[in-house]
RNA sequence: GGCCCGGUGGCAGAGUGGCCAUGCAGAGGACUGCAAAUCCUCGUACGUCGGUUCGAUUCCGGCCCGGGCCUCCA
C-alpha cells in the first residue's frame, strides 16, 4: 500500500513522496492564543495528529511543527479588555490550549514555535523580499507586491482581478496594488513592537509562518496543513512570501492539505458568529476521547455537523469498542490490521477505518477460542493506537465522570453490590432489584456476568 | 457577483458502474431470575430532470437546494 493524500494544489489525491524519505517534515497552522479553543479549532489538531502518527509509522523520522501566534491585534485588544499583560494572556491561553489538546489525545508536535521568537527571521525575509523587488516599504509598513509574482493565486485558484473585484476591504493609500498585503506594520507606543529598519513595528499575519517553517523545516518541506478557511489569503500569501524569498519549483510545501469546517446549526462554527462550543466546556459532557472519535467519524475534508446527539452517539460507539476490549487484555499487535491501514493510507479515511474497527469488534464478540479473542483484541488495540484511540483501561472508560462530579463513591457501590449478592443468593430478588434500582437512580448500572457483578456509570 | 465544495436509509457517515459499508436509534428473536452486554433477523438509501451504457447512487450535462472562501477565522 502507498500513502495517498489530497493536495489542494491540484485538488486531487496523489501518492505521497517525501522530499527526503528519511525525514518527513510537516507544518500545521496553530492557534492564536487569546481565548479558549472551540471544538472547530480542534479539528486540524486531531486530523493532523492522525497523519503524524501514520507518518511516524511509515517513515524513520518525522518533524511536525505547529506554530503559536502570540502577536496579533486580537491578543492586544483582549489583553487590554482583561486588564492583563499580553504575556500573561498568551501564556495562560497557551497552557489551556495544551491541556485541552492533550485531553483530545493529540501528541505534542516536535516544535511549537512562537511568532515573537522569530522576529529577526521575519525581518530578514522582509529584507530579502525588498531586495528582490517583491516588497516595498511605505509609511513604516512593508508590503508584499502581488503583481511581482506572476503565478500568485495558484493555491486558491483565483486571479488578482477577481480578488480586487470582490474585495470588500479598504485599500490603504500607500499600497501600490490593491492586492498587496502587509509583511510589517508600525506599532504605536501602546502596542507591542520591535525595532526594525522601518522603525518600531510588528509583523503582519502571514509572514510568521514563512519564517518559522523556513527556520525549522527548511525552505521547502513536505506537508503544510490547516483549515480550509486558511487557503486564502493566509496560505496563498505564505507561498508568495516563501517562494519569492527562496525560489524553488516547490511551492513552499509539496502537499497542501486542508480540513473542512465544523458546522454548528448547519453553519460554520466560528468565533465571529458566536455559534461555538469550547473544547473545555465539552470536556465536561464527555471524555476527550469521545470528542476525538466523533471528529474522526467524518472524513477530514468534508464538513462535519457538531451536535449534542452526535457526541452521545460517539460515546456509544466507543462503548462498543471498549466493551469488546474487555474480552482480552492482550497488548497491541505490532502490525495494524490491513483494512485499517489501507483506509488511513487512502487520504486519511478515518470513518472507513472506524467502520473496520467495528467489524473487528463483531468478530471479537463472536470469537469463542481464547487465542482468537486475544488476537483480535490486540489487532483492535494496534489499530486504535494508530488513531490515538482505545488506550484507556476499559473499566475506567465505563466509569468516567466529569471532573468534580459528586456521585456515589466506589467503596459505597462495592458495598451495595455485596448486599445485593447476598440477597440474590437467598433468592430474595425483590431486594436484589431494589438495590439495582437504587444504584441506577445514582447513575450506576450493574452487569451480572459469569465472572461476577461489575458496574458502569451511565453516560 | 467571482471561485470552490456538497446533496446517500430515522440520524450520523463511507463507498462503488452490476453483489455487504459501518455506527447510533428502532422492531422482532436467542440468551438472562430481572437487567446489562452479546449474537441473529428486519426496514426496498443514494436531490431532480435528461444523456452515455446491456446496466448508474456511482460517468456527463442542465436544474433545484445547502455550505465555504473572496474580511479576522481551524
Amino acid at each position: 500500500m502507498v500513502l495517498k493524500l489530497h493536495n489542494t494544489l491540484w485538488r486531487k489525491k496523489e501518492e505521497f513522496k517525501p522530499l527526503d524519505p528519511n525525514h518527513v517534515r510537516m507544518y500545521v497552522c496553530g492557534p492564536t492564543v487569546y481565548d479558549f479553543s472551540h471544538i472547530g479549532n480542534a479539528r486540524p489538531v486531531i486530523v493532523f495528529d492522525v497523519l503524524y502518527r501514520l507518518l511516524k509509522r511509515l517513515y524513520p523520522k518525522v518533524t511536525y511543527v505547529r506554530n503559536v501566534t502570540d502577536i496579533d491585534d486580537k491578543i492586544n485588544n483582549r489583553a487590554a479588555a482583561n486588564n492583563e499583560t499580553i504575556r500573561n494572556l498568551t501564556e495562560r491561553t497557551l497552557a489551556q490550549y495544551r491541556a485541552d489538546m492533550g485531553q483530545l489525545l493529540a501528541l505534542p508536535p516536535d516544535h511549537e514555535p512562537r511568532a515573537t521568537e522569530f522576529i529577526a527571521e521575519i525581518i530578514k525575509i522582509a529584507q530579502i523580499l525588498i531586495g528582490k523587488g517583491h516588497a516595498y516599504a511605505a509609511e513604516g509598513h512593508v508590503l508584499f507586491n502581488v503583481p511581482s509574482m506572476p503565478d500568485y493565486g495558484r493555491l486558491s485558484g483565483r486571479n488578482r482581478d477577481e480578488m480586487i473585484a470582490g474585495a470588500r476591504v479598504d485599500v490603504a493609500p500607500f499600497k501600490r496594488d490593491p492586492a498587496d498585503f502587509v509583511l510589517w506594520k508600525p506599532s504605536r507606543e501602546d502596542q507591542p513592537g520591535w525595532d526594525s529598519p522601518w522603525g518600531r513595528g510588528r509583523p503582519g499575519w502571514h509572514i510568521e509562518c514563512s519564517a518559522m517553517a523556513m527556520t525549522l523545516l527548511g525552505e521547502t518541506f513536505d506537508i503544510h496543513g490547516g483549515g480550509l478557511d486558511l487557503i486564502f489569503p493566509h496560505h496563498e500569501n505564505e507561498i508568495a512570501q516563501s517562494c519569492c524569498a527562496f525560489p524553488s519549483d516547490v511551492p513552499m510545501a509539496r502537499y497542501w492539505m486542508h480540513n473542512g469546517m465544523l458546522n454548528f446549526g448547519s453553519e460554520k462554527m466560528s468565533k465571529s458568529l458566536g455559534n461555538f462550543r469550547t473544547v473545555n466546556e465539552l470536556l465536561r459532557d464527555a471524555p476527550g476521547e469521545a470528542l476525538r472519535y466523533y471528529m474522526l467519524t467524518g472524513h477530514y475534508r468534508q464538513p462535519l455537523e457538531w451536535t449534542n446527539e452526535g457526541l452521545k452517539e460517539a460515546r456509544s460507539g466507543l462503548d462498543r469498542l471498549y466493551q469488546a476490549l474487555q474480552a482480552s487484555d492482550a497488548p497491541a499487535a505490532k502490525d495494524v490490521p490491513l483494512s485499517v491501514m489501507a483506509a488511513l493510507e487512502d487520504d486519511l479515511n478515518t470513518p472507513l477505518a472506524i467502520s473496520h474497527l467495528h467489524e473487528i469488534v463483531t468478530e471479537l464478540n463472536k470469537a469463542m477460542a481464547p487465542a482468537d479473542k486475544s488476537r483480535l483484541a490486540s489487532e483492535l488495540r494496534s489499530a486504535g493506537d494508530l488513531m490515538g484511540l482505545l488506550r484507556e483501561d476499559p473499566v475506567a472508560w465505563f466509569r468516567w465522570q466529569p471532573a468534580g462530579a459528586e456521585s456515589l463513591g466506589e467503596t459505597e457501590i462495592a458495598g451495595m453490590i455485596q448486599r445485593r449478592l447476598l440477597a440474590r443468593k437467598a433468592k430474595n430478588f425483590a431486594e436484589a432489584d431494589r438495590i439495582r434500582d437504587e444504584l441506577k437512580a445514582q447513575g450506576v448500572v450493574l452487569e451480572d456476568t459469569a465472572g461476577g457483578t461489575t458496574w458502569k456509570r451511565a453516560s
